[in-house]
DNA sequence: CTTAACTGACTGAATGGTCATTCACCGTGC
DNA sequence: GCACGGTGAATGACCATTCAGTCAGTTAAG
């Protein structure tokens, strides 16, 4: 009797900030811009956030246990490491493609809001780097993956370069295949993590 | 006439707003933050700053360039790709070990901050980067590393890797062996870009 | 069917607090 | 005395947040 009519205004005001925020980043956006942005009056925001933070909080909770989520269930479909890191890469690739702002959001704001909302934020980054720690260090285990080397390592390493590509994508307004990118970055990882043939 | 005592000053204050900023971050940082740790008085930032935003592009200036410098000097005594590349980032572990502060500030606030300064920022940045692609594209040119990845991505993966590598362990307090971590990037990517035998 | 209370989502102007920035005024050295 | 680096209280903007009031709809009564 009141979430269906109020869930609507709530993600209309979600995906307004995703666009503000994306362009002026989370300081400099009023939240009047959001306001506008989603059609509403600014004191409606607060009818569904307690305050301009808890906005951004809350656009990261929903969206990022949305990836992790996506994440989650790869490993049940593939079994080889290297399919399965092939799979949450080009997955992570759909994601950034079809909702740029949100890709940009979400990596940018991330590292400097660790400085305000510091657990939080970081819980929901580290459940999401512990899943590839996992498949690594799976692969390792079955002798997939070089042994040599430490799974955390690589997964910062896999995630870091991942990242950055992404970003300088969506942040040159896509001039070029990111697409293929990716699957250059893939090739160049899955060399690199060859078991030695010494072992 | 003025440089000789000024400089003195405003170094002080470049080092306090360092501090300042990694600990808070730019934008919640306040200037009589930055002031208080420097010794001064309000007032006195700005005989040296035309404003917040100035303080934070004269820093990313001065350490940006400097870092530049750095990487321009290793292709001079190394000669092989591989061996510019392990320089360049063994450098930049140093770096990142004896200034974690200033490490901090640069990559953080550089990914907001391109919202606000947008081509300042960018520039400096892709200094940096082009220094790498040539390194790569070079390597590449003579056989040494493989020439069916683009040298821009290549570039662009390292850098990711390598930045969220030193970030976390920035952010982590350092709970664990950032040259070692490095020298195992180093060496994934190394045997992931090697010529193709078929080649 | 009409009118009268009532509800609660929504509004946006007003409030209050928070700084970045300024500038009238020191004190020290020449 | 004056020139100048330095000072820090005062100023003025700028917003996040609030809240008194509007309005569309819903029920209740006549």
């Amino acid at each position: 009797m009141e979430r269906s009519r109020t869930s609507d205004k709530r993600n209309r005001i979600l995906r307004a900030a995703v666009k503000v925020f994306a362009a002026k980043g989370f300081y400099v956006a009023r939240v009047s811009d959001v306001a506008r942005e989603a059609g509403v009056a600014d004191g409606t925001i607060y009818l569904y956030f307690a305050s301009k933070g808890d906005l951004l909080r809350g656009l990261f909770e929903e969206n990022m246990e949305r990836l992790i989520e996506q994440v989650r269930g790869v490993s049940a479909k593939h079994d080889s490491a290297a399919s399965r890191l092939s799979q949450i890469w080009s997955d992570y690739v759909v994601f950034v493609q079809s909702e740029p702002e949100l890709a940009e959001v979400l990596t940018v704001e991330l590292r400097e809001s660790g400085k305000f909302m510091n657990e939080f934020a970081a819980d929901l980054f580290g459940a999401f780097l512990r899943l590839i720690v996992e498949v690594i260090a799976d692969g390792q285990s079955r002798g997939e993956l070089r042994r040599d080397v430490s799974a955390r390592t690589v997964a910062r390493l896999m995630f870091g370069a991942f990242d950055e590509l992404s970003l300088s994508w969506v942040m040159s307004k896509n001039k070029w295949d990111l697409e293929r990118s990716g699957k250059e970055a893939l090739t160049i990882f899955l060399d690199g993590l060859r078991p030695k043939t010494s072992e």
